[in-house]
DNA sequence: CTCCAGGTCGTTG
DNA sequence: CAACGACATGGA
């Protein structure tokens, strides 16, 4: 458990180091969550609200949890935000494996990753794909809004969490046509449904190892390789798991391979190469790539 | 108007 | 098995 502090109604953390919070949440692992001010954030997970920022004074890095509980920060933020893992170790040993990591980890260096709720990680790289990032956004906020529960308001907007495989139950596929989420619509019908019968509880995958639950998961229809995973580094705590998308196809490109390489030959290579932290070493790159800091 | 977006599916060679 | 177009929707 990292150190904190309780202060009237907030927890702080004092002099956090190989953490950023703008760059944890806008790094693309995450699309429920709102910005409110410089490196301040609502942020929706794990069935609440969360007004977080992060502040700097006298050359120090503070982060601080608006209304939170030492009880909710140690069973709930702590482990969300990834604060026991050594971030600072695994970019070493990272940049140990490769030194062409540096200057993604270098541009990237306050990324953590984020342990989200498995169920709507699914759902919510379902609607990704063949969509950018803000849309992405709009629609996960528009199902919460239909059919999760009111948690809560700020600056006068309310906002809901997204629906839990309970709450998803009643919704039909047109219902989903009608988020706006077009062609996905049979597949998130047929996630929340196949969830629902109970065949993809979070402690039936634990029990399997990263490609009997990428198998698994591919059993859903409109979920590939890309979306299993995501769903796997994001969701399910699988830190090797290596998502290529067309971000990571490109710098992959640029850095090992100078010509057009199949993902699956990516992500073999990725395997061999980064091990157990390659979705360290994918999130540092992705982000990288994404934000078009890379030459071609 | 055309093109493309954190892809995947179904159909052809 | 590799290649290719379709798929809804919205923004550039």
């Amino acid at each position: 458990m990292i150190k904190y502090i309780v202060k009237d109604n907030n927890i702080i953390i004092e002099d956090i180091h190989d953490f950023d919070l703008c760059q944890t949440l806008e790094c693309g692992q995450a699309f429920h969550f709102e910005k409110t001010g410089e490196q301040d954030y609502i942020v929706v997970a794990m069935n609440r609200m969360l007004h977080v920022a992060q502040t700097t004074a006298g050359g120090k890095v503070n982060l601080i949890f608006y209304n939170t509980s030492a009880e909710d920060f140690e069973n709930v933020w702590n482990d969300y935000f990834d604060f026991d893992t050594d971030y600072a170790f695994i970019k070493s040993e990272l940049l140990k494996m490769d030194e062409r990591l540096r200057e993604a980890i270098d541009s990237k260096w306050g990324v953590h990753i984020l342990n989200q709720d498995f169920f709507e990680m699914l759902m919510s790289f379902i609607i990704s794909q063949n969509k950018q990032i803000p849309q992405i956004k709009e629609l996960v906020f528009r199902i919460s809004k239909f059919y999760g529960k009111k948690l809560g308001e700020y600056n006068g907007k309310a906002y809901y969490s997204f629906p839990d495989v309970n709450e998803c139950e009643v919704i039909t596929e047109e219902d989903f046509r009608n988020m706006k989420t077009g062609f996905r619509a049979p597949y998130l019908y047929d996630a929340a449904k196949k969830c629902k019968e109970g065949m993809y509880s979070v402690d039936i995958l634990r029990g399997l190892n990263d490609d009997e639950v990428m198998e698994c998961l591919k059993q859903i229809k409109g979920v590939g390789e890309k979306v299993a995973s995501c769903v796997m580094l994001f969701g399910l705590g699988r830190r090797s798991a290596f998502p290529v998308d067309v971000w990571m196809k490109r710098i992959m490109e640029r850095l090992y391979f100078g010509e057009d390489t199949k993902k699956e030959v990516i992500m073999e290579f990725a395997k061999k190469r980064f091990g157990e932290l390659g979705g360290y070493a994918q999130q540092y790159l992705f982000y990288f790539a994404r934000d078009g800091k890379f030459s071609q």
